[in-house]
RNA sequence: GUCUCCUUCGUCUAGUGGUUAGGACACCGGGUUUUCAUCCCGGCAACGCGGGUUCGAUCCCCGCAGGAGAUGCCA
């Protein structure tokens, strides 16, 4: 079609350029693992190309589309700090892209393979009686393992709609029976296609399901119907969309055939499980980014975490900005076989990026947690502010997502009004003994005061020899009695965050705590 | 059931017709440390099975097994 092929040599730019890319969720939903490194996968193939990726709201499902969950796809994006080149919200030269604003459309195009001989009016269905699956998203339904089996082919449609008499439509019209539209399948021969990922891919037409659906009773679009349409309006080149699309690709292929039109390129994504192998939901833990933005994972960690699920740079690196990964995205280097989730390296891609952050970003990042403790004036002041940065060096290493922050430095901001012996005993030791060493412990404190740590440091080891006992002994019971817990941060600083005053009166509580714990021997 | 896809350490993965099959998380051990954490060092651990092709297969082919997905007027 092309007049320069001739000589074989414009092929390549062809690949190289103009890529369009589009991402395609329902609003249903929180936006979920899954989701989302379908939408990074996209977003990097076009960046790395220099293409453009949309963003195209897949609403045609009525009941179950929420504004909260279109909502979310926006927050979604913006935390992780991928744009869209064209969506709902910034337009663009193919708009509308929220498929319900366009369903004239695809009306108008069903019609078009109707006349063409290729779909027809189906006046035999009926909508299925089972109630539809409500407000929740798929992952929040609980799986019932047993029932799969009856499902293809308890109702499956058996054309009996496709010859039925006139005088028999007539008769369903005035009965009120409102017909779906069907894509009319050739039941021999069979589709196949290369997939940029899977290799080749081929399906007997008479294996896809019976003559599908194209347009509802309600006058929506089936996916299947609205994103063939809106895909070749759009000029879309690749779909990179989860595996679990493969089986009905062949039945997109034959919608782009039977319209006449050419059919993007499809490379199809591992898709991203549980611990237990099956398709991750909600019953794995987490799902929605949501949930870990407010659990306090970094945009930058997720990011880099889900993009190394079905996808590798080398044998060895694994830290990717974004800027790196818009960069380094290839299609290539997508694996076949499905990912499972570890929730415990993405606590670590965290704990890593969390370490690295600058200061002002991670004080920025840890202070809603405070706020919401009621620890700071709301809004937090620069005092608040300037607190919290001098606790870093205290928790910063300690922290694996920002929530943590909360119980390690609670000792602070709230009293400690119970001390348990046991915890204020070092093993192997009598309430007697963890008396005498706290009541050291604090007069060495007393004496050489907060300024210099290193000092007080030095003293209290100096102190441990002298008695010849272990430094840990000596100060086991004084982190104890300061912080209410045997798990802590550093002491010394710990103290003098706490203040000469508060800490005192801590030490005489849990002394006393000690000495009944003495006498009770 | 049928159809489609998949198969390297527990997990994410690199890799090649000839490698001691590499890295990371997790785990275990050791070190630093004031508890916890961090950090450092070390260790454990994989080519699903059976046939081919080949001088030689983890790698190529076939079969099997296992896993997952699809089988909706959901996407």
């Amino acid at each position: 079609m092309n007049p320069d092929d001739r000589d074989g040599y414009n092929r390549q730019p062809l690949m190289n350029n103009n890529a369009r890319v589009r991402y395609a969720p329902s609003p249903t939903g929180m936006q979920h693992i899954g989701g989302v490194r379908t939408a990074l996968f996209n977003y990097f193939f076009a960046r790395s190309r220099g293409g453009a990726f949309v963003l195209r709201v897949e609403d045609t499902d009525q009941s179950r589309s929420h504004p909260e969950a279109l909502q979310d796809i926006y927050d979604t994006f913006e935390w992780l700090g991928i744009a869209a080149d064209e969506s709902p919200r910034t337009g663009g030269p193919y708009g509308p892209y929220v498929q319900s604003e366009r369903i004239d459309l695809y009306r108008r195009y069903a019609e078009e393979l109707i006349a063409a001989g290729r779909a027809y009016y189906d006046y035999t269905s009926v909508p299925r009686d089972e109630a539809p699956r409500g407000a929740n998203s798929r992952d929040d339904v609980a799986e019932e393992p047993s029932e799969s089996n009856e499902k293809g082919t308890a109702g499956a449609y058996n054309f009996e709609g496709r010859h039925l008499s006139p005088e028999e439509i007539e008769k369903r019209k005035a009965a009120g029976v409102v017909p779906v539209v069907r894509l009319l399948i050739p039941q021999d021969g069979k589709t196949e296609f290369n997939d940029l990922v899977l290799g080749t891919i081929k399906r007997k037409n008479k294996d896809l399901p019976p003559d599908p659906i194209l347009l509802k009773s309600d006058g929506f679009p089936t996916y299947h119907l609205a994103n063939v349409v809106d895909d070749h309006l759009m000029e879309i080149t690749h779909v990179l969309r989860a595996q679990e699309w493969v089986p009905s690709t062949p039945l997109h292929l034959l919608i782009y055939e039977a319209f006449g039109w050419d059919p993007p390129e499809f490379a199809h994504l591992p898709m991203v499980m549980g611990k237990d192998g099956s398709k991750l939901s909600k019953r794995h833990g987490s799902t929605s980014v949501v949930e870990f933005r407010r659990q306090g994972y970094l945009p930058e960690a997720i990011m880099n975490y889900i993009t190394l699920l079905g996808w590798s740079y080398d044998d060895s690196r694994e830290f990717f900005t974004r800027e790196e990964l818009e960069e380094l995205f290839s299609l290539e280097k997508i694996n076949k076989a499905p990912a499972v989730f570890d929730y415990r390296k993405l606590d670590w891609f965290n704990g890593q990026y969390l370490r690295e952050l600058p200061e002002d970003r991670l004080v920025g990042e840890l202070m809603p947690y405070m706020e919401a403790e009621g620890w700071t004036s709301v809004p937090a002041e620069r005092a608040d502010r300037e607190r919290l940065r001098a606790l870093l060096p205290l928790i910063r290493e300690r922290l694996k997502v920002l929530g943590d922050v909360v119980p390690l430095v609670r000792f602070l901001f709230e009293d400690v009004t119970e001390w348990s012996a046991e915890e204020l005993i070092p093993k192997k030791a009598t309430a007697r003994d963890a008396g005498r060493w706290l009541e050291l412990a604090w007069a060495v404190v007393e004496k050489i005061g907060l300024e210099d740590q290193d000092a007080v440091d030095q003293a209290l080891r100096a102190a441990a020899e002298e008695i010849d006992t272990k430094v840990g002994n000596l100060l086991m019971p004084l982190r104890v009695a300061i912080t209410g817990s045997s798990v802590s941060p550093p002491l010394v600083g710990s103290i003098r965050e706490l203040g000469l005053e508060r800490a005192r009166k801590r030490v005489a509580g849990a002394q006393a705590v000690l000495e009944r714990a003495a006498t009770s021997d």
